[in-house]
DNA sequence: CTACCGATTGACT
DNA sequence: GTCAATCGGTAGA
């Protein structure tokens, strides 16, 4: 296992890697490891499930009735984190593709790596399947909200997305299905996880057809 | 200003 | 499985 301090010397992925296709950064995503130094600590979490929303035809996503104060980052450069309130809660994505196309993905999950107290103290959960399973419980657990709105995700400062330096296996599986609680698209896999990971959140997975079959 | 909604969660049957 | 608390964003008067 890594420990924490090389783990945050570990470059943040480039803002070219962001400026692909927002499904493309959202299986990517799966298996990297986001990092968040706080004042006295440092959180690491491998993220295990994503969701991409589209700048073409997806009613879904907030940028598709055009721009307003909340979705201005989401219109603005690759890279950066756009974070936004569901319910009282807050939700982190990563904004993608080219500036002005108003496309994103959603951090549903990770898998706690380090600093797993802080996060039972700031979570006030004990159970460790709690903790980060969903996209406002990794938020509360990695004490994301709108201050980090707007967020150069390629510095390594407060929040960023390195490569795993060991990932666990070679090359995992990845699921996808519809995306949660959203009734728009979907016929199209637009939700992403890593296969039969614990950390992913709840509703039923589905596994997408082998390419080779 | 008010009214309504939601990319959620946690408590409960 | 069901259900409602909760509050920022948004649209509209």
């Amino acid at each position: 296992m890594n420990n924490p301090n090389s783990l945050a010397r570990l470059s943040p992925l480039p803002r070219a890697f962001y400026r692909r296709h927002t499904s493309t950064v959202a299986r990517e995503l799966l298996g990297k490891l986001l990092l968040r130094r706080l004042d006295n600590a440092l959180l690491v979490g491998r993220i295990v499930e994503t969701e991409a929303y589209l700048a073409e035809d997806d009613a879904a996503c907030h940028a598709a009735r055009g721009r307003t104060p909340r979705t201005e980052v989401m219109f603005g450069e690759a890279g950066f984190a756009y974070v936004y309130a569901i319910h009282a809660k807050w939700c982190c994505n990563v904004v993608t593709q080219r500036a002005g196309a108003g496309c994103a993905v959603l951090l549903r999950a990770v898998e706690p790596l380090h600093g797993i107290e802080f996060m039972r103290t700031h979570r006030n959960k004990q159970k460790l399947l709690d903790l980060t399973r969903g996209p406002a419980r990794l938020c509360a657990a990695f004490a994301i909200d709108r201050e980090l709105n707007g967020h150069d995700l390629t510095t390594r400062d407060a929040l960023w997305i390195t490569n795993d330096p060991k990932p666990p296996t070679a090359t995992p599986a990845i699921e996808a299905g519809p995306r949660v609680g959203v009734s728009s698209a979907q016929h199209h896999p637009l939700r992403f996880s890593i296969a039969d990971h614990r950390f992913v959140s709840l509703p039923r997975r589905v596994r997408l057809p082998d390419a080779s079959s």
